[in-house]
DNA sequence: TCGCCATAGGTAAATGATCGACATATGGCG
DNA sequence: CGCCATATGTCGATCATTTACCTATGGCGA
């Protein structure tokens, strides 16, 4: 259940939801602030992302406020969505890991040679 | 050009290419060993994505042989291949410690307020 | 010896998340 | 008056992955 893998746009959108609940918009400038201006999350994504995580129990709608007669939905992790995430940074973090671990195995041994 | 995204399966395939070439299904079972028996590769995923893979230029064609009486192709990192795990699996780190940092900073103040 | 499993390498169709383009609407700035 | 930032969404295309299929050898157990 807890162990999907998660694509980076959705892992994103739940990072930038971690410490607070925030609107789609916001979730766009998070992301692009976290990425250090690399992702710039498109509406579409952001919004099946959002519909498939609120199905799925990962995300809830915190509230709903009409600001400038507009409808203004902020979304909030759930406490599955905090599980998730964390499950999902804790691999992340042995991947990286992993990769750096064998990438110097490879430097140290710079021959290809297997035996 | 090092900055693609890298999917899961895909990552996995360089990962376990990173310190010694290998064959296809070598591969599986290592991506297996890597992910400690959650990602079991299946060969579509596997053959499709070193078709890519060599396509970009990130993985290369070590040797040929014939082992009982059946082709066997061996596979290693390029240097751009080197270079673009290198750069994931930085990116992979610190997206997890954003992550986990975020999570933390929820914890400490657990109300969903913003102000 | 017959069938199955591990080994080994592959293709084809379906699934599913993402991307790009489009649509709508307000408030503010020049 | 037009454009940009803000804000929320839909739809069709794209593309990696998944699932299911296929071939083939060598070895092991019934």
């Amino acid at each position: 259940m807890t162990d999907r893998q998660l694509r980076e746009p959705t892992r994103l959108v739940l990072t930038a939801l971690a410490d607070a609940p925030r609107h789609g918009y916001a979730i766009i400038q998070e992301v692009l602030a976290i990425s250090g201006g690399r992702t710039r999350l498109s509406t579409g994504t952001l919004y099946t992302a959002l519909d498939r995580l609120l199905h799925e129990g990962a995300v809830r709608i915190e509230r709903e406020e009409v600001v400038d007669s507009r409808l203004r939905r902020t979304f909030a992790l759930t406490e599955q969505g905090q599980a998730v995430l964390a499950e999902e940074a804790r691999r992340l973090r042995l991947a990286a890991a992993e990769a750096e671990r064998r990438l110097t195995v490879a430097r140290l041994r710079p021959n290809g040679a297997t035996a």
